[in-house]
DNA sequence: TTGCTCCTCACGTCACGTGAGGTGGC
DNA sequence: TTGCTCCTCACGTCACGTGAGGTGGC
Protein backbone atom coordinates (compact mmCIF):
# COMPACT_ATOMS: atom_id res chain seq x y z
CA UNK A 1 0.00 0.00 0.00
CA UNK A 2 1.65 3.19 -1.19
CA UNK A 3 1.55 6.23 1.52
CA UNK A 4 0.02 9.39 0.21
CA UNK A 5 1.54 12.51 1.72
CA UNK A 6 -0.68 15.21 2.81
CA UNK A 7 0.39 19.17 3.27
CA UNK A 8 -0.21 20.85 6.42
CA UNK A 9 -3.90 22.32 6.00
CA UNK A 10 -5.30 19.30 4.78
CA UNK A 11 -4.01 17.04 7.11
CA UNK A 12 -5.13 19.25 10.32
CA UNK A 13 -8.51 19.16 8.85
CA UNK A 14 -8.57 15.47 8.82
CA UNK A 15 -7.16 15.48 12.40
CA UNK A 16 -9.33 18.41 13.71
CA UNK A 17 -7.31 20.43 14.42
CA UNK A 18 -4.69 23.72 13.43
CA UNK A 19 -2.04 24.47 10.89
CA UNK A 20 -0.31 26.44 14.06
CA UNK A 21 -0.78 23.33 16.44
CA UNK A 22 1.09 21.25 13.60
CA UNK A 23 3.92 24.08 13.32
CA UNK A 24 3.68 24.52 17.10
CA UNK A 25 4.60 21.24 17.70
CA UNK A 26 7.33 20.38 15.20
CA UNK A 27 8.85 23.20 16.68
CA UNK A 28 8.87 21.31 20.18
CA UNK A 29 9.85 17.96 18.53
CA UNK A 30 7.16 16.47 20.13
CA UNK A 31 5.27 15.87 16.57
CA UNK A 32 6.90 16.22 13.16
CA UNK A 33 5.95 15.76 9.42
CA UNK A 34 6.93 12.13 8.24
CA UNK A 35 8.72 14.12 5.36
CA UNK A 36 10.04 17.68 4.47
CA UNK A 37 10.21 19.17 0.89
CA UNK A 38 13.01 21.10 -0.23
CA UNK A 39 11.16 24.13 -0.03
CA UNK A 40 10.39 22.98 3.52
CA UNK A 41 6.81 22.20 3.38
CA UNK A 42 5.37 19.68 5.91
CA UNK A 43 4.01 16.15 4.42
CA UNK A 44 2.04 13.85 6.87
CA UNK A 45 0.51 10.79 6.54
CA UNK A 46 -2.54 8.82 7.36
CA UNK A 47 -0.96 6.03 10.58
CA UNK A 48 0.82 9.50 12.18
CA UNK A 49 -3.03 10.31 13.26
CA UNK A 50 -2.80 7.47 15.71
CA UNK A 51 -0.18 9.63 17.32
CA UNK A 52 -1.75 13.09 17.13
CA UNK A 53 -4.59 11.30 19.34
CA UNK A 54 -2.67 9.96 21.96
CA UNK A 55 -1.01 13.76 22.29
CA UNK A 56 -4.55 14.70 22.11
CA UNK A 57 -5.62 12.50 24.72
CA UNK A 58 -2.82 12.95 27.32
CA UNK A 59 -3.55 16.81 26.48
CA UNK A 60 -6.89 16.23 27.39
CA UNK A 61 -6.30 14.71 30.56
CA UNK A 62 -4.11 17.43 31.78
CA UNK A 63 -0.29 16.32 30.76
CA UNK A 64 1.66 19.59 29.58
CA UNK A 65 3.40 18.80 26.07
CA UNK A 66 6.48 18.50 27.77
CA UNK A 67 5.49 15.45 29.76
CA UNK A 68 4.12 14.15 26.73
CA UNK A 69 7.14 14.71 24.89
CA UNK A 70 9.45 13.36 27.78
CA UNK A 71 6.43 9.94 28.01
CA UNK A 72 6.89 9.35 24.69
CA UNK A 73 10.48 9.44 24.18
CA UNK A 74 11.00 6.96 27.10
CA UNK A 75 7.52 4.93 26.83
CA UNK A 76 7.86 3.44 30.00
CA UNK A 77 4.63 1.94 31.54
CA UNK A 78 4.91 2.79 35.21
CA UNK A 79 6.32 6.66 34.41
CA UNK A 80 3.03 6.77 32.80
CA UNK A 81 1.14 5.42 35.82
CA UNK A 82 2.55 7.93 37.73
CA UNK A 83 2.04 10.80 35.85
CA UNK A 84 -1.92 9.74 35.52
CA UNK A 85 -1.69 9.21 39.06
CA UNK A 86 -0.65 12.68 39.82
CA UNK A 87 -3.29 13.92 37.30
CA UNK A 88 -5.98 11.93 38.89
CA UNK A 89 -5.14 14.09 42.32
CA UNK A 90 -4.77 17.54 40.58
CA UNK A 91 -8.09 16.53 39.01
CA UNK A 92 -9.61 16.09 42.70
CA UNK A 93 -8.46 19.62 43.78
CA UNK A 94 -9.24 21.26 40.82
CA UNK A 95 -12.75 20.27 41.59
CA UNK A 96 -13.11 21.17 44.59
CA UNK A 97 -11.84 24.33 43.65
CA UNK A 98 -14.41 24.91 41.47
CA UNK A 99 -17.36 23.54 44.12
CA UNK A 100 -15.77 26.62 46.27
CA UNK A 101 -15.85 28.77 43.12
CA UNK A 102 -20.05 28.04 42.72
CA UNK A 103 -20.50 28.17 46.05
CA UNK A 104 -18.88 31.61 46.08
CA UNK A 105 -21.16 32.45 42.81
CA UNK A 106 -23.90 31.24 44.20
CA UNK A 107 -24.08 33.05 47.25
CA UNK A 108 -22.71 36.91 45.80
CA UNK A 109 -25.91 36.69 43.13
CA UNK A 110 -28.51 36.16 45.82
CA UNK A 111 -26.10 38.81 48.19
CA UNK A 112 -26.32 41.28 45.51
CA UNK A 113 -30.55 40.69 44.62
CA UNK A 114 -30.70 41.50 48.26
CA UNK A 115 -29.06 44.33 48.16
CA UNK A 116 -30.87 45.27 44.87
CA UNK A 117 -33.92 44.60 47.01
CA UNK A 118 -33.39 46.46 50.26
CA UNK A 119 -31.64 49.57 48.87
CA UNK A 120 -33.13 52.83 50.06
CA UNK A 121 -35.85 51.42 52.33
CA UNK A 122 -34.75 52.28 55.85
CA UNK A 123 -34.07 49.89 58.77
CA UNK A 124 -35.04 46.01 58.25
CA UNK A 125 -34.27 42.90 60.14
CA UNK A 126 -32.51 40.36 58.37
CA UNK A 127 -31.03 36.72 59.47
CA UNK A 128 -27.35 36.34 58.94
CA UNK A 129 -24.81 33.64 58.57
CA UNK A 130 -21.94 33.32 60.68
CA UNK A 131 -19.19 35.34 59.25
CA UNK A 132 -15.33 34.16 59.07
CA UNK A 133 -13.94 36.87 60.20
CA UNK A 134 -9.61 37.56 60.22
CA UNK A 135 -8.48 39.37 63.66
CA UNK A 136 -5.95 42.16 63.39
CA UNK A 137 -3.12 41.45 66.02
CA UNK A 138 -0.64 43.30 67.45
CA UNK A 139 2.27 42.20 66.75
CA UNK A 140 4.72 43.94 69.19
CA UNK A 141 2.79 42.66 72.11
CA UNK A 142 1.75 39.08 69.91
CA UNK A 143 -1.95 39.65 71.35
CA UNK A 144 -5.20 40.72 69.96
CA UNK A 145 -5.09 43.70 72.28
CA UNK A 146 -7.62 45.26 74.39
CA UNK A 147 -9.29 47.12 71.27
CA UNK A 148 -10.65 44.63 68.93
CA UNK A 149 -10.58 45.44 65.34
CA UNK A 150 -11.65 42.75 62.72
CA UNK A 151 -11.07 42.89 59.46
CA UNK A 152 -13.53 41.01 58.22
CA UNK A 153 -13.13 38.57 54.84
CA UNK A 154 -15.05 35.55 53.91
CA UNK A 155 -14.36 36.43 50.35
CA UNK A 156 -17.16 37.51 49.49
CA UNK A 157 -18.35 40.51 52.08
CA UNK A 158 -15.49 42.34 52.97
CA UNK A 159 -15.68 45.26 56.05
CA UNK A 160 -14.84 46.24 59.20
CA UNK A 161 -15.83 46.01 62.81
CA UNK A 162 -15.08 48.85 64.90
CA UNK A 163 -15.62 49.29 68.16
CA UNK A 164 -15.76 52.32 70.07
CA UNK A 165 -12.85 54.10 69.67
CA UNK A 166 -12.09 52.75 66.11
CA UNK A 167 -8.56 52.25 66.49
CA UNK A 168 -6.60 50.55 63.74
CA UNK A 169 -4.46 47.72 64.47
CA UNK A 170 -2.36 46.52 61.53
CA UNK A 171 -1.02 42.52 61.16
CA UNK A 172 -3.21 39.81 59.99
CA UNK A 173 -2.41 36.84 60.54
CA UNK A 174 -3.13 32.68 60.52
CA UNK A 175 -4.15 32.33 63.39
CA UNK A 176 -6.20 35.57 63.91
CA UNK A 177 -9.08 33.40 62.53
CA UNK A 178 -12.73 34.06 64.42
CA UNK A 179 -16.22 33.76 63.94
CA UNK A 180 -18.98 36.39 63.74
CA UNK A 181 -21.79 34.85 64.95
CA UNK A 182 -25.29 34.20 62.69
CA UNK A 183 -28.28 35.94 64.27
CA UNK A 184 -30.71 38.46 63.65
CA UNK A 185 -29.44 41.99 62.65
CA UNK A 186 -30.92 44.96 62.40
CA UNK A 187 -29.66 46.35 58.43
CA UNK A 188 -29.19 49.71 56.89
CA UNK A 189 -29.17 49.87 53.41
CA UNK A 190 -28.00 52.43 51.21
CA UNK A 191 -25.22 54.55 48.97
CA UNK A 192 -23.42 56.87 50.60
CA UNK A 193 -19.87 58.50 49.81
CA UNK A 194 -19.28 58.87 53.32
CA UNK A 195 -16.26 56.46 54.81
CA UNK A 196 -16.84 54.08 57.14
CA UNK A 197 -15.13 56.02 59.89
CA UNK A 198 -17.88 58.57 59.83
CA UNK A 199 -20.52 56.31 61.38
CA UNK A 200 -23.67 58.74 60.38
CA UNK A 201 -25.71 54.98 59.56
CA UNK A 202 -24.42 53.78 63.12
CA UNK A 203 -26.02 56.84 64.89
CA UNK A 204 -29.13 56.32 62.43
CA UNK A 205 -29.30 52.69 63.45
CA UNK A 206 -28.51 53.02 66.93
CA UNK A 207 -31.87 55.65 66.89
CA UNK A 208 -33.88 53.83 65.31
CA UNK A 209 -32.85 50.73 67.78
CA UNK A 210 -33.62 52.49 70.65
CA UNK A 211 -37.12 54.15 69.63
CA UNK A 212 -37.91 50.69 68.95
CA UNK A 213 -37.04 49.89 72.46
CA UNK A 214 -34.24 47.08 70.61
CA UNK A 215 -31.26 46.90 72.53
CA UNK A 216 -28.11 46.32 70.72
CA UNK A 217 -25.81 43.08 71.48
CA UNK A 218 -22.48 42.91 71.77
CA UNK A 219 -21.48 46.26 69.91
CA UNK A 220 -22.41 47.98 66.56
CA UNK A 221 -20.96 46.00 63.14
CA UNK A 222 -20.15 48.21 60.43
CA UNK A 223 -20.10 46.58 57.08
CA UNK A 224 -19.45 48.42 53.68
CA UNK A 225 -19.33 45.81 50.90
CA UNK A 226 -17.49 47.39 47.88
CA UNK A 227 -18.50 44.17 46.07
CA UNK A 228 -21.76 44.84 46.01
CA UNK A 229 -21.80 48.61 44.46
CA UNK A 230 -17.97 49.73 44.03
CA UNK A 231 -17.16 52.99 44.02
CA UNK A 232 -17.71 55.11 40.85
CA UNK A 233 -14.86 57.64 39.77
CA UNK A 234 -14.98 60.54 42.52
CA UNK A 235 -17.10 58.52 45.12
CA UNK A 236 -15.20 58.06 48.23
CA UNK A 237 -15.95 54.17 50.26
CA UNK A 238 -19.86 53.46 49.80
CA UNK A 239 -21.51 52.24 53.26
CA UNK A 240 -23.73 49.40 52.61
CA UNK A 241 -25.27 47.24 55.36
CA UNK A 242 -25.16 47.91 58.90
CA UNK A 243 -26.36 45.75 61.43
CA UNK A 244 -26.83 45.82 65.16
CA UNK A 245 -27.58 42.28 66.70
CA UNK A 246 -30.33 41.59 68.38
CA UNK A 247 -32.15 39.20 71.01
CA UNK A 248 -34.72 36.83 70.47
CA UNK A 249 -37.37 38.73 72.57
CA UNK A 250 -36.59 42.06 70.41
CA UNK A 251 -37.66 40.00 67.03
CA UNK A 252 -41.01 39.45 68.33
CA UNK A 253 -41.17 43.16 69.27
CA UNK A 254 -40.10 44.22 65.76
CA UNK A 255 -42.72 41.69 64.71
CA UNK A 256 -45.21 43.05 66.25
CA UNK A 257 -44.58 46.79 65.36
CA UNK A 258 -44.73 45.73 61.68
CA UNK A 259 -47.86 44.04 62.17
CA UNK B 1 -7.58 58.99 63.39
CA UNK B 2 -4.35 59.28 61.76
CA UNK B 3 -3.81 57.34 58.44
CA UNK B 4 -0.38 55.45 58.84
CA UNK B 5 1.57 54.04 55.54
CA UNK B 6 3.02 50.94 54.58
CA UNK B 7 5.81 50.43 52.06
CA UNK B 8 4.69 47.81 49.64
CA UNK B 9 6.32 44.60 51.34
CA UNK B 10 4.99 45.07 54.06
CA UNK B 11 1.28 45.79 53.23
CA UNK B 12 1.30 42.87 50.74
CA UNK B 13 2.61 40.97 53.81
CA UNK B 14 -0.75 42.48 55.21
CA UNK B 15 -2.77 41.16 52.51
CA UNK B 16 -1.10 37.96 51.88
CA UNK B 17 -0.47 38.67 48.75
CA UNK B 18 2.67 39.34 46.93
CA UNK B 19 4.80 42.41 46.17
CA UNK B 20 4.98 41.58 42.37
CA UNK B 21 1.04 41.45 42.53
CA UNK B 22 0.63 44.99 43.94
CA UNK B 23 3.40 46.11 41.27
CA UNK B 24 1.53 44.83 38.42
CA UNK B 25 -1.69 45.60 39.40
CA UNK B 26 -0.66 49.02 39.51
CA UNK B 27 0.78 49.06 36.53
CA UNK B 28 -2.76 47.24 34.67
CA UNK B 29 -4.25 50.68 36.88
CA UNK B 30 -6.61 48.16 38.79
CA UNK B 31 -5.29 48.94 42.00
CA UNK B 32 -2.99 51.95 43.12
CA UNK B 33 -1.77 52.82 45.69
CA UNK B 34 -2.63 55.81 48.30
CA UNK B 35 0.60 57.79 47.45
CA UNK B 36 3.62 57.78 45.93
CA UNK B 37 6.73 59.37 47.34
CA UNK B 38 9.02 61.10 45.14
CA UNK B 39 11.50 58.62 44.92
CA UNK B 40 8.91 56.48 43.32
CA UNK B 41 7.91 54.61 46.68
CA UNK B 42 4.46 52.95 47.08
CA UNK B 43 2.49 53.95 49.96
CA UNK B 44 -0.92 51.87 50.89
CA UNK B 45 -3.31 52.24 53.74
CA UNK B 46 -4.94 49.74 56.04
CA UNK B 47 -8.83 50.76 54.18
CA UNK B 48 -7.09 49.48 50.76
CA UNK B 49 -7.17 45.85 52.11
CA UNK B 50 -10.97 46.15 51.38
CA UNK B 51 -10.82 46.94 47.81
CA UNK B 52 -7.80 44.30 47.44
CA UNK B 53 -10.16 41.79 49.32
CA UNK B 54 -12.78 42.96 47.03
CA UNK B 55 -10.62 42.10 43.64
CA UNK B 56 -9.18 38.84 45.64
CA UNK B 57 -12.78 37.65 45.72
CA UNK B 58 -14.02 38.41 41.93
CA UNK B 59 -10.85 37.05 40.70
CA UNK B 60 -11.49 33.41 42.77
CA UNK B 61 -14.90 33.54 40.99
CA UNK B 62 -13.22 33.39 37.88
CA UNK B 63 -13.44 36.71 36.26
CA UNK B 64 -10.09 38.36 34.51
CA UNK B 65 -8.34 41.19 35.97
CA UNK B 66 -9.38 43.51 33.05
CA UNK B 67 -13.35 42.61 33.83
CA UNK B 68 -12.57 43.60 37.24
CA UNK B 69 -11.24 46.49 36.59
CA UNK B 70 -14.10 47.60 34.35
CA UNK B 71 -16.49 46.14 36.57
CA UNK B 72 -15.09 48.39 39.26
CA UNK B 73 -14.89 51.34 37.11
CA UNK B 74 -18.75 51.60 36.19
CA UNK B 75 -20.22 49.89 39.78
CA UNK B 76 -23.36 48.72 37.67
CA UNK B 77 -24.86 45.91 39.60
CA UNK B 78 -26.63 44.47 37.00
CA UNK B 79 -23.49 44.02 35.06
CA UNK B 80 -22.27 42.09 38.22
CA UNK B 81 -24.89 39.82 38.12
CA UNK B 82 -24.88 39.21 34.54
CA UNK B 83 -20.86 38.37 34.96
CA UNK B 84 -21.90 35.97 37.53
CA UNK B 85 -23.94 34.00 35.73
CA UNK B 86 -21.33 34.06 33.20
CA UNK B 87 -18.70 32.38 35.71
CA UNK B 88 -21.81 30.15 37.00
CA UNK B 89 -22.26 28.40 33.47
CA UNK B 90 -18.52 28.73 32.42
CA UNK B 91 -17.95 26.40 36.40
CA UNK B 92 -20.53 24.23 35.39
CA UNK B 93 -18.69 23.51 31.69
CA UNK B 94 -15.50 22.71 33.96
CA UNK B 95 -17.04 20.96 36.01
CA UNK B 96 -18.47 18.67 33.33
CA UNK B 97 -14.59 18.62 32.07
CA UNK B 98 -12.86 17.65 34.78
CA UNK B 99 -15.79 14.77 35.38
CA UNK B 100 -14.80 13.38 31.96
CA UNK B 101 -10.94 13.98 32.20
CA UNK B 102 -11.80 11.86 35.35
CA UNK B 103 -13.15 9.16 33.64
CA UNK B 104 -10.69 8.71 30.87
CA UNK B 105 -7.94 9.06 33.56
CA UNK B 106 -9.19 6.30 35.45
CA UNK B 107 -10.04 4.18 32.36
CA UNK B 108 -6.26 4.40 31.45
CA UNK B 109 -4.93 3.88 34.37
CA UNK B 110 -6.88 0.39 34.32
CA UNK B 111 -6.25 0.09 30.83
CA UNK B 112 -2.42 0.44 31.33
CA UNK B 113 -2.34 -2.43 34.13
CA UNK B 114 -4.19 -4.70 32.39
CA UNK B 115 -1.80 -4.58 29.23
CA UNK B 116 1.18 -5.14 31.99
CA UNK B 117 -0.60 -7.90 33.25
CA UNK B 118 -1.29 -9.10 29.90
CA UNK B 119 1.73 -8.55 27.83
CA UNK B 120 3.64 -11.44 26.72
CA UNK B 121 1.11 -14.01 27.95
CA UNK B 122 -0.48 -15.79 24.62
CA UNK B 123 -3.57 -15.45 23.18
CA UNK B 124 -6.27 -14.84 26.04
CA UNK B 125 -10.23 -13.76 26.24
CA UNK B 126 -11.62 -10.38 27.23
CA UNK B 127 -14.56 -8.76 27.53
CA UNK B 128 -14.26 -5.20 26.07
CA UNK B 129 -17.27 -2.47 26.14
CA UNK B 130 -18.45 -0.74 23.21
CA UNK B 131 -15.74 1.93 21.14
CA UNK B 132 -16.98 4.82 19.48
CA UNK B 133 -15.21 4.91 16.29
CA UNK B 134 -15.30 7.46 13.42
CA UNK B 135 -15.47 6.36 9.84
CA UNK B 136 -13.16 7.47 7.43
CA UNK B 137 -15.82 8.98 4.42
CA UNK B 138 -14.73 8.67 0.43
CA UNK B 139 -15.70 11.99 -0.05
CA UNK B 140 -15.39 12.52 -3.68
CA UNK B 141 -18.20 10.15 -3.57
CA UNK B 142 -19.70 11.45 -0.65
CA UNK B 143 -20.22 8.21 1.27
CA UNK B 144 -18.77 5.54 3.62
CA UNK B 145 -18.16 2.96 0.22
CA UNK B 146 -17.76 -0.64 0.13
CA UNK B 147 -14.59 -0.45 1.48
CA UNK B 148 -14.85 0.25 5.42
CA UNK B 149 -11.90 1.50 6.88
CA UNK B 150 -12.43 2.42 10.48
CA UNK B 151 -10.17 5.05 12.38
CA UNK B 152 -11.03 4.73 15.73
CA UNK B 153 -10.22 6.96 18.53
CA UNK B 154 -12.69 7.42 21.68
CA UNK B 155 -10.13 9.69 23.19
CA UNK B 156 -7.71 6.86 24.88
CA UNK B 157 -7.53 3.86 22.48
CA UNK B 158 -6.68 4.09 19.46
CA UNK B 159 -6.36 2.06 16.31
CA UNK B 160 -7.39 0.84 12.92
CA UNK B 161 -10.26 -1.23 12.15
CA UNK B 162 -8.96 -2.68 8.39
CA UNK B 163 -11.00 -5.14 6.42
CA UNK B 164 -9.91 -7.48 3.69
CA UNK B 165 -8.00 -5.54 1.25
CA UNK B 166 -7.09 -2.51 3.60
CA UNK B 167 -7.20 0.46 1.89
CA UNK B 168 -7.89 3.50 3.66
CA UNK B 169 -10.20 6.65 2.58
CA UNK B 170 -8.71 9.54 3.78
CA UNK B 171 -11.64 12.15 5.50
CA UNK B 172 -13.15 12.15 9.22
CA UNK B 173 -16.54 13.83 9.27
CA UNK B 174 -19.08 14.67 12.19
CA UNK B 175 -21.37 12.56 10.82
CA UNK B 176 -18.91 9.62 10.40
CA UNK B 177 -18.95 8.07 13.96
CA UNK B 178 -20.27 4.52 14.31
CA UNK B 179 -19.64 2.06 17.63
CA UNK B 180 -17.78 -1.22 17.84
CA UNK B 181 -19.95 -3.07 19.52
CA UNK B 182 -18.89 -4.73 23.08
CA UNK B 183 -18.34 -8.43 23.93
CA UNK B 184 -15.92 -11.23 24.28
CA UNK B 185 -12.62 -10.73 22.27
CA UNK B 186 -9.91 -13.05 22.02
CA UNK B 187 -7.11 -10.95 22.34
CA UNK B 188 -2.66 -11.38 21.73
CA UNK B 189 -1.00 -8.51 23.73
CA UNK B 190 2.60 -8.52 22.78
CA UNK B 191 5.27 -5.36 21.68
CA UNK B 192 6.57 -5.75 18.49
CA UNK B 193 8.61 -3.33 15.86
CA UNK B 194 6.03 -4.24 12.69
CA UNK B 195 3.72 -1.72 11.58
CA UNK B 196 0.03 -2.17 11.69
CA UNK B 197 -0.42 -3.02 7.93
CA UNK B 198 2.19 -6.01 8.77
CA UNK B 199 -0.72 -8.44 10.44
CA UNK B 200 1.42 -10.93 11.79
CA UNK B 201 -0.29 -11.07 14.78
CA UNK B 202 -4.02 -10.96 12.94
CA UNK B 203 -2.74 -14.45 11.50
CA UNK B 204 -1.54 -16.04 14.59
CA UNK B 205 -5.07 -14.73 16.40
CA UNK B 206 -6.45 -16.41 13.62
CA UNK B 207 -4.38 -19.38 14.01
CA UNK B 208 -5.05 -20.01 17.25
CA UNK B 209 -8.56 -19.38 16.48
CA UNK B 210 -8.67 -22.12 14.23
CA UNK B 211 -6.71 -24.71 16.72
CA UNK B 212 -9.36 -23.98 19.37
CA UNK B 213 -12.37 -24.37 17.10
CA UNK B 214 -13.09 -20.58 17.50
CA UNK B 215 -14.89 -19.11 14.50
CA UNK B 216 -14.26 -15.33 14.90
CA UNK B 217 -17.33 -13.08 13.76
CA UNK B 218 -17.45 -10.07 11.90
CA UNK B 219 -13.65 -9.78 11.00
CA UNK B 220 -10.71 -9.40 12.47
CA UNK B 221 -10.18 -6.46 14.86
CA UNK B 222 -6.85 -4.72 15.08
CA UNK B 223 -6.14 -2.45 17.94
CA UNK B 224 -2.49 -0.72 18.59
CA UNK B 225 -2.34 1.45 21.00
CA UNK B 226 0.40 3.88 21.87
CA UNK B 227 -0.97 5.76 24.65
CA UNK B 228 0.22 2.10 27.17
CA UNK B 229 3.52 1.64 25.02
CA UNK B 230 4.85 4.19 22.67
CA UNK B 231 7.66 3.99 20.17
CA UNK B 232 10.68 4.45 21.80
CA UNK B 233 14.08 5.75 19.25
CA UNK B 234 14.92 3.81 16.08
CA UNK B 235 11.29 1.37 16.48
CA UNK B 236 8.25 1.65 14.35
CA UNK B 237 4.75 1.41 15.90
CA UNK B 238 4.39 -1.26 18.45
CA UNK B 239 1.20 -3.66 17.80
CA UNK B 240 -0.12 -4.10 21.22
CA UNK B 241 -3.76 -5.49 21.50
CA UNK B 242 -5.22 -7.97 18.85
CA UNK B 243 -9.05 -8.83 18.99
CA UNK B 244 -11.25 -11.29 17.26
CA UNK B 245 -14.39 -11.36 18.12
CA UNK B 246 -16.06 -14.71 19.27
CA UNK B 247 -19.59 -16.67 20.02
CA UNK B 248 -21.00 -17.15 23.34
CA UNK B 249 -20.42 -21.01 22.69
CA UNK B 250 -16.81 -20.64 21.85
CA UNK B 251 -15.75 -18.86 25.19
CA UNK B 252 -17.57 -22.21 26.80
CA UNK B 253 -14.96 -23.75 24.64
CA UNK B 254 -11.89 -21.81 25.29
CA UNK B 255 -13.08 -21.77 29.04
CA UNK B 256 -12.55 -25.76 29.12
CA UNK B 257 -9.20 -25.54 27.22
CA UNK B 258 -7.88 -23.37 29.45
CA UNK B 259 -9.16 -25.69 32.06
C1' DT C 1 -0.38 37.85 -13.84
C1' DT C 2 -3.78 35.94 -10.35
C1' DG C 3 -4.89 32.98 -6.68
C1' DC C 4 -3.64 29.51 -3.95
C1' DT C 5 -0.62 27.19 -0.90
C1' DC C 6 3.34 27.16 2.06
C1' DC C 7 7.25 29.21 4.86
C1' DT C 8 9.57 31.95 8.89
C1' DC C 9 9.76 35.64 12.03
C1' DA C 10 7.66 38.31 15.63
C1' DC C 11 4.40 39.78 18.78
C1' DG C 12 0.09 39.00 21.80
C1' DT C 13 -2.40 36.30 25.35
C1' DC C 14 -2.74 35.95 31.10
C1' DA C 15 -1.22 36.87 35.74
C1' DC C 16 2.27 37.18 37.45
C1' DG C 17 7.65 35.13 38.97
C1' DT C 18 12.49 35.77 38.58
C1' DG C 19 16.44 37.83 38.28
C1' DA C 20 19.60 42.14 36.68
C1' DG C 21 21.30 46.47 37.68
C1' DG C 22 20.79 50.62 40.07
C1' DT C 23 19.15 54.01 43.89
C1' DG C 24 18.35 55.97 48.63
C1' DG C 25 18.34 56.35 53.70
C1' DC C 26 20.10 54.68 58.20
C1' DT D 1 30.83 51.15 54.07
C1' DT D 2 27.17 47.54 54.96
C1' DG D 3 22.60 45.98 54.77
C1' DC D 4 18.21 46.95 53.91
C1' DT D 5 14.52 48.67 51.22
C1' DC D 6 12.71 50.30 46.91
C1' DC D 7 12.65 51.18 41.78
C1' DT D 8 12.38 49.95 36.54
C1' DC D 9 13.41 47.16 32.71
C1' DA D 10 13.37 42.71 30.51
C1' DC D 11 12.59 38.05 29.87
C1' DG D 12 10.12 33.48 31.03
C1' DT D 13 5.80 30.79 31.61
C1' DC D 14 2.00 27.85 28.39
C1' DA D 15 -0.15 26.48 24.12
C1' DC D 16 -0.99 28.32 20.78
C1' DG D 17 -3.53 32.64 17.57
C1' DT D 18 -2.78 36.43 14.55
C1' DG D 19 -0.99 38.91 11.28
C1' DA D 20 3.40 40.58 8.29
C1' DG D 21 6.14 39.81 4.49
C1' DG D 22 7.92 36.71 1.25
C1' DT D 23 8.16 32.31 -1.78
C1' DG D 24 6.76 28.66 -5.22
C1' DG D 25 3.86 26.09 -8.53
C1' DC D 26 -0.28 25.99 -11.56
Amino acid sequence: MEEKFFQITEFAQIARTSRKTLQYYDELGLFQPAAVGENGYRYYTLPQLDRLAVIAALRDMGLSLREIKAYLQCGDGEKLNSLLAAQLDRADQLMEQLRRRKALLRETLSDNRLFQSLCGRGCQLLDWPPLRAAKLMDLERDRPACVVVNYITDGLRTGLCVQEDGQFLYQRREDGELLIPGGTYLCLCELSKAGPQEGRQAVRLREYAAREGLGPEGGCFVEYNDLLSPQREGQTLQMRLLRVRVTAADIVNIGRSAG
